[in-house]
DNA sequence: CCATCGTATTCCCATAACGGAATGCGTCAA
DNA sequence: TTGACGCATTCCGTTATGGGAATACGATGG
């Protein structure tokens, strides 16, 4: 049986988006549809580069592609965002917590000067 | 000059939440404090991969380590996480995509409709 | 001071990533 | 039909992963 060493990149959208390039091409993607050439261009990495990440981010589902005439038409499919989106949120409650802590504690001292 | 295989995953918290393993880590850690071995206890994993995981959690600046005695508690500080929620936030609109057309699809029907 | 508890670290292994360079392949224009 | 264009794939090399097992290490209790 094979070892895993760490899961592939391919095997969700989490280790998906892990690198930087592919997050690149997603937020690019929001701009509407890219012909490989034009988005590796634009993004300043090599054409096959571009098509390897763009393979990764098909295979998870965050993108589609659509022939056009020799072009591939690659475009956002952000559904594959959502859990993520929820499994994140689902901290939003902490990480405004030292805020909340600070707040009462503020809220503490000015109770307690009055009482003084 | 070291050739970059795939970014460490104590390179940012992307990566490190990337492996479900440390995912559930988090989860759990929002209950509050955990000494390593009832930690790896409940999440069924070996002691020694429970402390690997959070060392690169620690790194990444998603939990803090307290010593009491002998054990070292871990807790969640969820403020890493903070920028990948925002991240991905900003695709909201985008799975929300699919929704708007139909819904507009409908509108367009009932217009048509009126209009017979 | 010594044995033990609670953890962290190290070693070993199989796997796969990402980048660069080269190449394969389908489609369109002449 | 042929050549060029637009992409995808393959090969190579370096690096690091996560799991298991064994071990090192600091703190505590006796």
């Amino acid at each position: 049986m094979a070892v895993m060493a760490r899961a592939a990149t391919t095997s969700d959208a989490f280790n998906a988006i892990a690198e930087p390039q592919r997050r690149d091409i997603l937020g690019l993607l929001r701009a509407g549809e890219w012909p490989v050439t034009d988005l590796a261009q634009e993004l300043g990495m090599s054409q096959p580069q571009a098509s390897k990440h763009l393979r990764v981010l098909r295979e998870v589902g965050l993108v589609r592609v659509r022939g056009v005439g020799r072009q591939r038409r690659y475009s956002l499919d952000a559904d594959g965002l959502r859990p993520i989106h929820e499994w994140v949120g689902g901290f939003e409650q902490f990480w405004n917590e030292s805020f909340d802590r600070l707040n009462s504690y503020v809220q503490d001292l000015k109770q307690a000067r009055q009482e003084e």
